[in-house]
DNA sequence: GCACTATATATCGGCATGCGACATATGCAT
DNA sequence: ATGCATATGTCGCATGCCGATATATAGTGC
């Protein structure tokens, strides 16, 4: 999984957004680390929607504009579940090299 | 940074290894949850010493075949430690929302 | 001797993905 | 009127992953 899919998919744990308000609540959450722009985000959309992992919502029509909502589905909850621990033991194996080679300790 | 060159410099933590190793030793730190294939390794290399996080270690022969070993640089180890942060960063980020909207405790 | 496997290097082409640029449209402020 | 924020979406380029392929040596099984 891509850290863009993995992001869509964290913005949209709990309530259903729409397009841009995913963009802006990914800024959000990744501390700006993450700035998903609007030419992927649809890409990521509709992988997503076609792997089960999103499905659409709803449509809203909000001061005249259009605004297409998103949720998520039980298995993009679980997907992301798996995701994030795969994220953390990767973190975690780096750091527990790092920690046992340190600068000049090379065996 | 993708997951493979993440593997790639986490690999190559304390001692330089060479090609075919470094896709073992990916194999093994992951728990085999990613496998490095050599279609991709050599240019992951590439990439990695050209931004100057690798660099060329030596060149050996061991029983007729030609071993081309590699070191992480001083940038290579800052960088991966960085890297490593980030994954953490994220996947407390997701674990953090996924705690807090338990199915059917949506907003 | 011959085939197969493991080790070890490297290249090439197809496919997926990210993203800048562009297109379109509304409401609001200047 | 001009521009900005909001909101949708498309297109093409560049990057990156990986299967397939090529080359070469050493050891094992038949």
């Amino acid at each position: 999984m891509t850290e863009q899919a993995f992001f869509v998919l964290t913005a949209l744990v709990g309530e259903p957004r729409h397009g841009y308000g995913i963009v802006g609540e990914v800024a959000e959450l990744s501390g700006g680390r993450v700035s998903l722009r609007v030419g992927t985000l649809y890409g990521v959309l509709d992988r997503l929607v076609a792997e089960g992992l999103v499905e659409p919502d709803r449509e809203e029509v909000a001061n005249g504009r259009l605004r297409r909502y998103y949720r998520l589905t039980e298995r993009g909850r679980d997907e992301l579940a798996t995701e994030a621990d795969r994220q953390a033991a990767n973190a975690r194996a780096a750091v527990a090299r790092l920690r046992a080679w340190r600068p000049g300790e090379a065996t």
